[in-house]
DNA sequence: GCTAGGTTGATTACATGTCAACGAAACCGT
DNA sequence: ACGGTTTCGTTGACATGTAATCAACCTAGC
């Protein structure tokens, strides 16, 4: 570390900013682990729950590949290789875009819906039970007010890995 | 699966829990995103860090891989993989363990802690970007605070997926 | 002291996600 | 109509995470 590629002196984190960004590494694990076994233990997966839960928004529960990647930000990759998997399990089905003969469209299956509609309520219970019931009106508040601000963009961000394309 | 599992009548978020959730999980990503981007400009992927940094603070940077799994709390065979790739990489070697025949030890490399030395300053200097500085005083007791409810286990809650020996 | 039963340590096998490259279809200026 | 370029979805190679397995180590009972 004998030369530093930093401008300046390093701006290390004072106490109370350790405690919170630790604090808020240890919320994220606590919350996301919850909620996914949870949903494990009805048979789905957080991404399957995301792709029933958006397909079925949509009228006919029809979206192309694409659409649903850019909607979900996820990469089409991503997409297609879940989407492989949970159309072996019934869950959905493709169909042939009849206005794109590059594209494909991903249907939800009667077993999709009745899937999520089963899962639906136990979720929203899961979210309550690890989340929302243990706080209150104010810390609320302040995860909108905190979300404003990390969530916009800023100088030297770039975009999200997945709309890259070229080299 | 035929019949529902929740007792009662569902209870839906009411909207401004609704927008909560959404925001907290909207802040999840843009943070991990960020930090995690920053991390690989430099060559180091998340768990990489973590693992050069939790070994930086022991004695001679030694660790057995077992103590170790349990500080990170991952499991042992995710460490022991990803210690391999690590040493392939020349971050950290391993060495037999003097009190136990079984087990080895992690020990970080010159290379290791230099790139350490590296990162550290870049690292912090992404967390503020993303997070910390983005946020007043408000924000970090508000997270502190979240923390505190959420962290604690409650009714219901189960032990961690890697503390699972018995059936 | 030695051996059966259970526990702990680490690696192997498998599922899943990412990135880069590809073929096919659509687009577009000529 | 026709090349060049862009976009769509898929696929192969690889990275990563979890579950199953094997090996070494204690400890109790003889």
């Amino acid at each position: 570390m004998s030369t530093k590629p930093s401008a300046g002196a390093v701006r290390w984190l004072k106490p109370d900013e350790e405690r919170a960004w630790r604090a808020f590494l240890r919320v994220m694990v606590a919350v996301r682990t919850g909620t996914a076994r949870d949903l494990a233990a009805i048979g789905l997966s957080e991404p399957d729950y995301e792709v029933l839960s958006t397909l079925s928004e949509r009228p006919d529960h029809t979206s192309t590949l694409g659409e649903q990647a850019d909607k979900m930000g996820w990469s089409r990759s991503r997409l297609s290789r879940h989407a492989t998997r949970m159309e072996a399990r019934g869950l959905l089905r493709r169909s042939p875009d009849p206005t794109d003969g590059r594209g494909c469209l991903l249907v939800l299956t009667e077993h999709g819906l009745d899937t999520l509609g089963n899962a639906a309520p136990a979720h929203v219970d899961s979210v309550r039970h690890h989340f929302i019931d243990r706080l209150d009106a104010e810390d609320l508040v302040a995860i909108e007010r905190i979300a404003r601000k990390v969530g916009e963009p800023q100088a030297g961000d770039d975009r999200p890995l997945n709309e890259r394309r070229s080299t």
